[in-house]
DNA sequence: CTGTGTGCAAAACGTTTGCATGCCT
DNA sequence: AGGCATGCAAACGTTTTGCACACAG
């Protein structure tokens, strides 16, 4: 995701309005790394603009996610998480305390096998490495 | 997951009833590689019993996988996919279709930087290949 | 006969939508 | 002034739960 300052001129050169909610919504997201829910991004704003409603956070996200500026990434069925971080990378979980962090290097290119490739023509690939943190040790 | 024959001696084995709806599910699931969601499940159960019920199917759901029988599979938020095959692979999902399939070869063991080895305790890995299947090409 | 399994209905959960009002530009 | 953004409440799709009844062992 740009940053909060770029993030204003590219939604006024599309017309979109700057209003307190979104830009509260931009600085949680500014190099976020946590991976928040909706939920916790609705908590964290909360707490600097008590009057928000779930319903425009999200609606900002779905802007956000259609302008290419976030990421929703997919690590639990039944909740979404977004990732401001939309250079292409990975994720590792904790499978105590569910803290997702950024997996970024160390990774070759993948080969898939010729039966894979006969039916499908494939274009990017997520990692989720599951394992144990640190605190929950 | 077991074959429906040694299922029905785990069960026996845990005092867990064979019910005539227990065997339709273990029959949907016997070498399925579909990737069903409990919906896609119940749709092709009702079929032959077609008085089951949504509750029976995610509770055997739940039982064959606190047995380790079959996994829970996450491709999209909002839905559950389960997976008798439990044998570690990684998955091609269509973006177009959603169709969802194996990938079992072809891909070396990965090596995780320095940096998260220090954070984290690594114990498994998934990987979600996407792209566009033949017949959406 | 006993207790686990079933199935209905309702609740729970996260997300989305319709609509009247508000406010940025 | 105009139109997009907000926020309430209700709808939504999926999964879970409480409870009475049924049936496998």
């Amino acid at each position: 995701m740009k940053k909060v300052e770029e993030l204003i001129k590219l939604f006024k050169s599309k017309d979109l309005k700057i209003t307190p909610q979104r830009l509260g919504i931009f600085k949680v997201l500014e190099g976020n790394a946590t991976h928040p829910s909706a939920e916790s991004i609705y908590n964290e704003i909360r707490q600097v603009y008590p009057t928000i409603s779930f319903t425009t956070v999200y609606k900002t996200l779905e802007v956000l996610e259609s302008l290419g500026e976030i990421l929703k990434i997919t690590i639990d069925a039944g909740r979404k998480y977004f990732d401001p971080n939309t250079i292409p990378h990975h994720h590792i979980i904790c499978s105590q305390c569910n803290m997702i962090a950024d997996v970024n290097e160390g990774l070759e290119e993948l080969k898939l096998p010729n039966e894979i490739l006969d039916k499908f023509t494939p274009s990017r690939y997520d990692i989720s490495f599951y394992g144990t943190c640190k605190q929950c040790a």
